[in-house]
DNA sequence: GGCGTAACCGGACTTTACCCCGCTTATTCG
DNA sequence: CGAATAAGCGGGGTAAAGTCCGGTTACGCC
């Protein structure tokens, strides 16, 4: 396998040293996160304390951004994988209805999880990366919406508000700057709320 | 009416010149807006071109994107007077129900109509007022839920889903590179599917 | 009308994301 | 193994956001 599979992934293998600038990144960027916070973790002081240039970190994450998606990345690979092939209600064999709440619950949980990270994605002056509408999410939703019986329903816009929905929420708690609940109860509250809503979006 | 009235505005009146500069800075921005696109709308262009210093561009608009939302609340304001006062269904009067997908429908027009500004305060590498969440869109929507039966539910975290779905796909429709479709398909698409949201979630 | 104060103005300064291009090095092929 | 080559690397350079502070000006009060 070089390059002749075109249909996923970069057309070319990523050179040695390249690989191992991006983890040795990648690790230092946890590193300062956790260590300075997200403010302190500009581009500059990335590549000065991996030891590498400017241009280095730029070409490896093309944006700012870029660091903070490929940090959320890293566990999302995990997470797609457990939603496409891992054990229902979340993978599947479960009824479509359960698996959408069961997306939901996991995302919520993920997101949560990950929050330090998610937070610094969106703190700041910066682009949302996944926050306004991550395609996966959507698609995914997309796809149980069509194995559910919904009557005449424009089923693409339907996916997009159930995301932006099942976000939006979790948005509005990230950026609190004051987390007043404790993740636990948010989790809890925001479950159950989507829960709520699909279950009133998809009743006959 | 000075600041008597405590509910709204800023505390103090605006100074003579502030206020003139304040306009002129619109203007200005506007006229920079249509001229240059918003990619050439910087905060020294601005400064420079309305004749001022840029610690004044700064101190009235605070950061950029102060910019593009001074712009949008221009109409805004008109749109919100609407709401509150205006006739049925959007205003007071009808019953609740009418009203939330009335106000979907006024806002997505709304949204289309400055469809120009509101795409260029979300262009380039811009915090999404989605992440804000339009406080006033929720704010109005957890009201007219609070008059509608729905059963036991959280209403607060409902209007929060209901103002991300609503602004999911508007978002998702402005931010698009090649505007596929016309603003009228797209109103009356996104308004059908808003209807359709709506209806799902309220009906008994 | 004169005065004190607080807000406002200006523009130099700092920080930081992002670009550019000559140099280095890994990879491949004879 | 050695040369060709293409990808990767480095760090100085640019532009634009946001900050600061000394000087100026409008407003309230006497």
């Amino acid at each position: 396998m070089k390059q002749s599979d075109a249909s996923w992934g970069p057309p070319r293998p990523e050179r040695a040293d390249a690989a191992r600038n991006r983890q040795h990144l990648i690790a230092t960027a946890r590193e300062m996160l956790a260590e300075l916070g997200p403010d302190r973790l500009t581009m500059d002081a990335l590549a000065e304390r991996s030891g590498l240039g400017k241009g280095t970190v730029f070409r490896r994450f093309g944006t700012r951004a870029g660091i903070f998606g490929a940090l959320l990345d890293d566990g999302e690979r995990v997470f797609q994988e457990q939603v496409l092939c891992g054990p229902p209600p979340l993978g599947p064999g479960a009824p479509p209805l359960d698996r959408l709440v069961a997306y939901g619950h996991a995302r919520i949980r993920f997101l949560l999880e990950h929050r330090e990270i998610a937070r610094s994605a969106l703190d700041g002056r910066q682009a949302v990366p996944a926050g306004s509408q991550s395609p996966l999410s959507r698609t995914h939703i997309r796809m149980l919406l069509g194995q559910i019986d919904l009557g005449p329903a424009n089923l693409d816009l339907l996916a997009v508000q159930l995301t932006a929905a099942l976000d939006g929420p979790l948005l509005l708690y990230l950026s609190a700057t004051t987390l007043t609940r404790s993740p636990q109860q948010s989790e809890r509250q925001l479950s159950d709320s989507w829960q709520d809503l699909v279950r009133r979006v998809c009743r006959p």
